[in-house]
DNA sequence: GAGCACTGC
């Protein structure tokens, strides 16, 4: 929890929101919300985005006296920017120094001292609070905040507080959310209660489990207009759509929704023929793109106010439904798609594919432009389309790889998987798979029951279960200082590398310095060395070589937070900086006790490669490198890799690495059926 | 010879 490199400024966008606490329409439900909690144990607020209830309820509770005894309420976020500025909002209203009687927690950054009564923190890191203190006993109220958006973690927890609650009568859950989804989360507390209150009459939904609690949210109307006839070409119609409006609307900005970066470049494109096209002049059209992918300066276009008499067009994936909030928008433009990412447990695939929003989602997209004044909403599809949406987002428990859950779910002593409370049951096939991944790393005995010491130390590592395996072996391999390097790597979000389009030979020339043979996982070894002893404190080294400093000084972290983990188990690591090409043990290269020991638990991960390049994974499926893989131009025979995901028409597998096929049958007998 | 929506530990 030292490192600190990682905090991230917070950003100028959200003060925006915070309004004067007096003037918050929360402020007049202050003595409701206080009785509803003392009486019941769950409650459920609705309230939009401004109405004060992240910052304010933690404050009624504590003058309530919530807080007392040492007790600590706790704030969850999905997200760890909001977690930080909130907290850092909460402190300056109660006029204390951050960290003191207000504080936060995100991974990486421990921000809370003994004084701390109110504390925010991210939904998964909750969770894994519960791995040491499982009745998450030092919390007198646990708000669960935005629960709406159904992550995986923050629907776990709630299962799991559900759990809690039989033992902690005592313990007050108060969930918010955006939207009409509040009985939902009543009934599903109230669930399973049933049978004992039929008897006492109460009817009332909840019976006497909570209640729902309504905030006024400040919302001006928005006018919505559909299409009369479906489009072929919804980045076209956006486009015109945006003309329209910039011709004919008086002032106020426009936010369009398209999936991706592609649709927002192509869109910005369009936008620049048209103007000139037109001869537009005065006032002018300033087209921002947004997308998470975008550096942050770039980003930061997007909060600025538009110089006068121009008006800002921002084309925005989903990041603008729900992470940011963007003022000054009037009209919004939406194409009606989201990217969604989905686990096919069948193939053990991920795909990420375009897909219709949800009811939910397009109300919570045309709500964006009646933040400031009556704003109008534009769809690019039907009515008749827009009433055969679906009414939520399937929620991310149903469509994504369940292992790493599981995982921790058995480790928190749910032994039934099966029977879990879920918000939503995931499909049987779903765990079913995750289920037997997890047995044949060994996490699982022949009875389902968490293996001790490698299942249990699995659980708590911070890494997906494969790579938590590879870990654990690695002291037997010789490698465990490689290995925590390459479990760093592999699991940073963004790229090691910048990619400059203008400059893609300069980049790939780049690369090829640190390109090891045997494959990418070992490049990636040799990056985070080269950087470890040359690029730490220069970060002129990292732009030289196209090296993403950010994402460097990210992995440094990872790594110690594993080793950490290691130590506490008893692991010793022994620190070495040799190139792996090098070094000799007992009679094998290292980097070949590093590819064996990657065999350990990326074994159900293997593919060969064919006389036309691609490749041919183990249960038949034809497979191709990603472009980012030094396997993309390179010959070889058998691979593992890291990961595999469907877009478009092709299955790619990126981080992949060369072994041997004896390797398989030697490390999982029992995966290849070996008699 | 081509590309990843968004989070989190």
């Amino acid at each position: 929890m030292e490192d600190h490199q990682n905090s991230e400024a917070p950003p100028t966008f959200i003060p925006a929101l915070f309004k004067p606490p007096s003037l918050l329409p929360i402020a007049r439900h202050r003595a409701a919300l206080l009785y509803l909690v003392e009486t019941f144990p769950v409650v459920i607020v609705v309230g939009q985005t401004g109405s004060g209830k992240t910052t304010q309820i933690p404050q009624f509770l504590n003058d309530a006296g919530w807080c007392n005894d040492g007790k600590i309420v706790a704030v969850t976020q999905p997200r760890r920017v909001a977690a930080t500025t909130v907290a850092a909002r909460v402190a300056q209203e109660m006029r204390c120094e951050l960290g003191q009687e207000v504080g936060f927690s995100i991974r990486f950054e421990d921000v809370t001292s003994a004084k701390t009564k109110i504390k925010f923190l991210t939904d998964g890191l909750l969770l894994r609070e519960a791995l040491v203190d499982p009745l998450l006993s030092r919390y007198s109220v646990i708000m669960v905040d935005e629960a709406h958006e159904r992550s995986l973690s923050s629907d776990v927890l709630l299962g799991l507080l559900k759990k809690i609650r039989k033992r902690r009568p005592e313990l007050r859950i108060i969930i918010s959310s955006a939207t009409l989804q509040a009985e939902d989360f009543l009934n599903f507390f109230a669930g399973g209660e049933e049978g004992v209150r039929e008897s006492d009459g109460a009817d009332e939904l909840g019976g006497d489990v909570g209640r729902i609690i309504s905030l006024e949210g400040r919302m001006y109307p928005v006018d919505i207009h559909c299409l009369e006839e479906p489009t072929e070409d919804y980045v076209e119609r956006a486009v015109k759509t945006v003309l329209d409006i910039h011709i004919k609307e008086a002032e106020g900005d426009i936010l369009l929704f398209l999936t991706g970066r592609e649709e927002i470049e192509r869109a910005i494109d369009l936008i620049s023929d048209k103007i000139s096209e037109l001869g537009i002049k005065s006032p002018s059209l300033q087209a921002l793109p947004m997308y998470a992918g975008l550096p942050t300066d770039q980003q930061m276009y997007v909060f600025e106010p538009a110089a006068e008499d121009t008006r800002k067009v921002i084309i925005s994936t989903n990041i603008a439904e729900a992470s940011i909030t963007i003022d000054g928008i009037v009209f919004v433009i939406d194409c009606g798609f989201v990217k969604l990412r989905a686990y096919n447990p069948n193939s053990g695939i991920e795909t990420l594919t375009a897909t219709p929003v949800s009811k939910a989602s397009a109300t919570q997209r045309a709500g964006r432009a009646g933040r400031t004044k009556a704003g109008k909403c534009y769809r690019l599809y039907t009515e008749q389309a827009s009433n055969a949406l679906e009414e939520a987002t399937v929620p991310e428990i149903q469509r994504s790889n369940l292992a790493p859950i599981i995982l921790q779910l058995k480790a928190l002593g749910i032994d039934n998987i099966a029977r879990f409370d879920y918000l939503t049951p995931p499909p049987a096939e779903l765990i079913i798979r995750a289920l037997e991944l997890l047995f044949s790393l060994g996490a699982l005995d022949d009875y389902a029951k968490l293996t001790k010491p490698l299942g249990l130390r699995m659980a708590e590592l911070s890494v997906e279960p494969m790579m938590a395996k590879v870990l654990l072996s690695a002291p037997s391999f010789n490698c465990l200082s490689e290995i925590l390097t390459i479990a760093a790597m592999t699991s940073l979000q963004a790229s090691v590398w910048f990619y400059h389009d203008d400059r893609k030979k300069a980049t790939e020339t780049a690369r090829r310095k640190f390109a090891v043979e045997e494959g990418d996982h070992l490049t990636l070894l040799n990056v985070y060395q080269a950087f470890v002893t040359r690029g730490k404190k220069d970060a002129k080294w990292c732009r030289d070589h196209y090296i993403n400093y950010k994402a460097m000084t990210q992995a440094v972290s990872i790594r110690n937070q594993l080793r950490r983990y290691l130590e506490r188990f008893g692991i010793e690591v022994a620190e070495s900086l040799n190139a792996p090409e090098v070094m000799r043990v007992g009679g094998m290269d290292k980097e070949e006790m590093i590819r064996r020991c990657l065999t350990m638990g990326y074994f159900s991960h293997a593919a060969r490669m064919q006389s036309d390049g691609s490749f041919k994974s183990v249960n038949g499926l034809t497979l191709w490198a990603h472009p980012s893989s030094l396997m993309f131009n390179r010959k070889a025979d058998w691979v593992i890799f890291h990961e595999i995901m469907e877009t478009g028409k092709k299955i790619f597998i990126r981080d992949v690495t060369k072994i041997e096929k004896g390797w398989l049958l030697e490390y999982a007998p029992s995966f290849y059926h070996v008699k």
